[in-house]
DNA sequence: TGGCTGACTTTGTCTGACAAACTATGCCTC
DNA sequence: GAGGCATAGTTTGTCAGACAAAGTCAGCCA
C-alpha cells in the first residue's frame, strides 16, 4: 500500500558523524531558547567538554556552521550566534552557478517572478527610511559612471535596500543569496551594462514609482529593466558561445592563468589532482 | 563624491582564514575545469601538502563545503564533488526560522509569489516523466490519511517534482530550500492539515490542472491552496499566542541563567539532541 | 569458480602543543 | 590623580602525530 511512502522515509543507516551531532546539540540550544543571536557560545575547550567530543571534532562541526553564517568566531574573544540572512547560503548559490547546475537565464527567470512582486512590496511598504538608502545608493550609482567597480557595488547596494524595503525576511534573504551570487560572478554580470547612463535612468525610475506609492508602475518598470537586462545576457552568451567555438580547439592547455596565491598557500601546485 | 562607494568597498581587514583559502582554491579548481561535479578529491595527506596546510586545517576547509553540500566524503574510499541543489542550503533557511529571524507567515508570502508562477511553467514544461512521478505523490498521499508522517513524506515528494516540473534549476533549488525548512518544523506545518482528504484533493486537482496543461487554471489552483493554507497557519499562530501569554509569565527567567546556562548540559549525551 | 582473509587506502577522531589576537588589570610615569 | 604601557590571562587558529573505522582489492585456498 504505501509503497512509495515506505521509500521516501527509507534513510540512509550511515551513522551520524559528530560533525552532525554538534550541529543538532547547537541547534537544540537554540530551539530550547537558551542560545539566542548575539549569544556567546561557551569556550572550545568547555564545549567540548560539555559535548563529550575532543576539541578537533568540535572544532569541525562549528567550522561547518560558520560556513553557513551562522556563527562568528572571533579569536581571543569568544563564538556569537550571527543573525545573518543569506550569507553563507549565496556561497551555495555561486558554486551551483560554478558547477553549471545553474545557468544566468535560469536566474534571469526567476527574478522575472520574483522581483516585479516585490517591487510592489515595496511601494507599499518602504519607510521613509529604506527611500533614503535607495535614493544614496542612486546618488552614488550616479557619481560613479566612469568607475565599474563602485558602481556595481552601489548597485548592489541599492538593490539590498530595495530586497529589505518588501518588509519580509524570507524574501530579503531569497533575494540577497542571488544578487551576491551574481555580483560574485561579476565578470559575467559587468558587461552587460553596456551603458551604466541608460542603467541607473531605469534603476531612477523605479525608485520614484516606488516613493510614489504607485506598485503596478514599479511593478512594470522592474520588470522592464530586468527584460533589458536579459537582452542583453543572451546576446553576451551568444557572442562568448560564438568565441568558444573559435578559440577552444588553440587555447587546449590546462589553465597557466598566473593566479596570485595566498602567501601561505605558496607551495600549492595541483597538476595532478 | 564617491563617499557612498568608499564605504561600501571597504573591506573588513582581517587576514584569511586557511579555512576561506582552501575554499577558495577548491572553487578555482572548478572554475579552471579541473574538478567538476562528480570528481575525486585528491586524499586529505596529499592534498593537505598541496596546499601548504596541515591536514586538520584542510579538514576543518572541507567541513564547511561538506555543510553546504558542495562535497561528500565516504570514508575509505575518497571525498567527492557534489550535484547538490538546496541541499546545504536548506540548514540555513531552518536556522532562520530556528532564530526567528523569518516567520512563517513570510514564507508563505513569498510562496505566494513563488509558487503560482512555477505552476504555469510547469504546465507548459512538465515532461511524461515528471507527471507520473506527481500521480505516484498523490496516490501515496490517498493511501496514507491514517499516517500523517507518511502523508507528510509524500507531499513533500509531490511538491519537489512540482519544483523539478518547472525546468529551471534555480528555482528548484529556491522551492527545494523552503520545502525543507518547512518539513523539517513540522511541528507547525502538521497540524494545518486538519483535512487530509480535503488537502489532497486540492493538490490532485493541481496536478490535474498542469497535466493538462492549463497553466493559468494550474496557477489559481496553487493560489487558492496556499490561501487556504494560509488561513489555517494564521488560525494557529493566534492559538498559540494565546497559549504563551497564558502560560508564559510562569517560566519567564530567561536572564537568569544567563552566563552559566549552559552549565547544566555537561557530560550531556550527544546522541539525545 | 567462489568465498574468505589479509594488506592497503582513506576518512574519522583524539591528544597535546604552540601561535595569534584580543581583554583586562596593574604598574609606572608625568 | 590620570593616562599610557607592559604583562598576564583568555580564546580562537594552526600544527603534528597517532590510532580507529570503513571500504577496496588482490591473492590464496577449498
Amino acid at each position: 500500500m504505501s509503497a512509495f511512502a515506505e521509500r521516501l522515509t527509507t534513510q540512509s543507516a550511515r551513522s551520524e558523524t559528530v560533525m552532525e551531532a554538534v550541529a543538532r546539540r547547537i541547534e537544540s540550544l537554540i530551539r530550547s531558547g537558551e542560545l539566542r543571536v548575539g549569544s556567546r557560545l561557551p569556550p572550545e575547550p568547555q564545549l567540548a567538554v560539555m559535548l563529550g567530543v575532543s576539541r578537533s571534532s568540535l572544532r569541525e562541526g562549528l567550522k561547518g556552521l560558520m560556513f553557513l553564517g551562522l556563527i562568528k568566531a572571533r579569536p581571543g574573544h569568544g563564538t556569537y550566534i550571527q543573525s545573518s540572512l543569506g550569507r553563507g547560503a549565496s556561497r551555495h548559490f555561486k558554486w551551483m552557478l560554478l558547477l553549471r547546475e545553474v545557468k544566468y537565464l535560469e536566474i534571469y527567470e526567476l527574478r522575472k517572478i520574483l522581483e516585479p512582486a516585490v517591487a510592489a512590496l515595496a511601494a507599499r511598504r518602504a519607510s521613509p527610511e529604506d527611500l533614503e538608502k535607495m535614493e544614496a545608493a542612486i546618488l552614488g550609482m550616479k557619481s560613479n559612471f566612469a568607475r565599474p567597480e563602485q558602481y556595481m557595488a552601489c548597485e548592489l547596494a541599492f538593490h539590498e535596500e530595495f530586497g529589505r524595503a518588501a518588509k519580509n525576511a524570507a524574501i530579503e534573504m531569497m533575494l540577497r543569496m542571488m544578487y551576491a551570487a551574481l555580483a560574485e560572478g561579476r565578470r559575467r554580470t559587468l558587461p552587460l551594462i553596456a551603458d551604466f547612463e541608460s542603467n541607473w535612468r531605469r534603476h531612477q525610475r523605479i525608485l520614484r514609482l516606488i516613493a510614489r506609492r504607485d506598485a503596478a508602475g514599479a511593478r512594470r518598470a522592474v520588470l522592464d529593466d530586468l527584460r533589458y537586462a536579459e537582452t542583453l545576457l543572451r546576446k553576451d552568451l551568444k557572442a562568448q558561445e560564438n568565441f568558444r567555438s573559435k578559440v577552444g580547439e588553440i587555447q587546449l592547455e590546462p589553465s597557466k592563468t598566473k593566479r596570485k596565491a595566498p602567501a601561505k598557500l605558496q607551495r600549492a601546485d595541483l597538476k595532478q589532482g
